[in-house]
DNA sequence: GTTTAAACATGATTTGTATCACTTTTAGAA
DNA sequence: TTCTAAAAGTGATACAAATCATGTTTAAAC
């Protein structure tokens, strides 16, 4: 059985690209930073972020989860799962984008820090090693949800779930042991499938001794034939 | 009938988000680049950069079109399509990430600037505004592909279908009526269907007077019909 | 502790769409 | 021009997965 360290999960669909982006300001614009910012913390479910609304602050996870999610008539898609070290509303960085372009929601109790956009703005300008390292988050995001965007477009469900399972375990929570407090309905929307079909895929999977599920536990037994899985589509 | 300037097509899965970026060097900069770039021609079906391969450039394409995919297990899936304007590679932009992440290929006679990598990586470093620029072009991609992942993951064929052709009208051609280069089978990759289904669901639209296909000329004739389909799901 | 709602679960049914098999058309090569 | 291969088109079939209906468990609220 390999080690979780080991695998290479390259087509993974859900990651967290986290950001030293802070460490290349000087002294100076770390304070204003400090000055134009506020840390909030948000209770379990509460809105931190709601798409169409303005983004007049970008968000960093200090602690705790999110969900980033797409809305679209009442259908939800999750793009990702923001971790400690996430930066949120990047995308409404350009001038001319200056709303929200998802919604994010604290799925546990969480701490962020809210930063004044515009002074953002300002130091992406002044500090080009700053906004190079905003540059590296961006595409690193991108190049995940690319892959993401193969496994939702063209995987069909086994293979979702099981990239989702490898994913959570290896690049969320870095453990084969966690506990999920994403409802069925949420992983769901993170594999654009209907909430039943997510719960009878996790039954054939526990069944094939794939999973092991106790209340809000997962466990990963059989990485490899999830693996497998994902790979056959 | 709207004219097609009026459309406000919100859930445009393809685009170009464009660049002015290199509007933002100083002279000293442009000649940098300038003795870093080389210029070549690729003809039409050609490879211009290759999933996987080491990313010595970026590129930019100065005329024609080309194809963005990501491929996996010989199944294709158009990310996007690049026109004049736009930069191809900004994703290898992380020194962590330095492979091409999607195959390009010309599918018309396309010519492309090259600019060596790391170049842009000091450019970016020095010149914020520079940097900023590039921020806005993978912020207006990213925003792009969430629109397009939901697309493809929470729509059926019709809805999906009638998104690409409007957007293919409104944000590439920017026209109602234009010559699509792209087979049947390319439309498959776009939308994430096979390409049968692709075939029967043109016929439809067009039995339904919706569009109209003359050869490799494509024309919308009802785009606020389109527009309800991609509505409707 | 009881009530209520949400989450979880399961079976039956339906449906969209992929797949397969095959024909016709188009276009590029010999 | 003929040959050949790719693209386009069509119908039949299969199947994955959504939907619907309904029941059970869990957890939060009163």
């Amino acid at each position: 059985m390999s080690n979780i360290v080991d695998r290479i999960v390259t087509s993974c669909t859900v990651g967290n690209p986290n950001c030293n982006c802070f460490d290349h300001l000087t002294e100076e614009q770390l304070k204003l930073v400090k000055e134009n910012q506020v840390i909030v913390e948000y209770r379990k479910g509460e809105i931190i972020a709601k798409q169409g609304t303005f983004a007049t602050h970008i968000l960093y996870i200090c602690e705790g989860l999110a969900k980033v999610y797409y809305e679209d008539s009442n259908k939800n898609l999750i793009l990702r799962i923001a971790s400690e070290g996430s930066l949120i509303g990047l995308t409404s960085l350009p001038l001319s984008q200056n709303t929200f372009h998802y919604t994010a929601s604290a799925y546990v109790d969480t701490t962020v820090k809210l930063i004044d956009i515009n002074i953002v703005r300002k130091l992406l300008v002044e500090n080009g090693k700053f906004a190079s390292s905003i540059i590296d988050v961006l595409s690193n995001i991108s190049i995940q949800k690319n892959g993401r965007f193969f496994s939702l477009s063209h995987r069909q469900s086994y293979g979702k779930l099981a990239d989702i399972l490898l994913c959570l375990a290896g690049n969320i929570f870095k453990t084969d042991k966690f506990d999920l407090q994403l409802s069925r309905k949420e992983l769901a929307e993170l594999s654009g499938m209907s909430t039943e079909s997510v719960i009878r895929t996790l039954k054939n999977f526990q069944d094939d001794g794939m999973i092991k599920i106790t209340g809000k536990t997962f466990e990963v037994i059989d990485p490899e034939g999830l693996m497998k899985i994902c790979q056959l589509g």
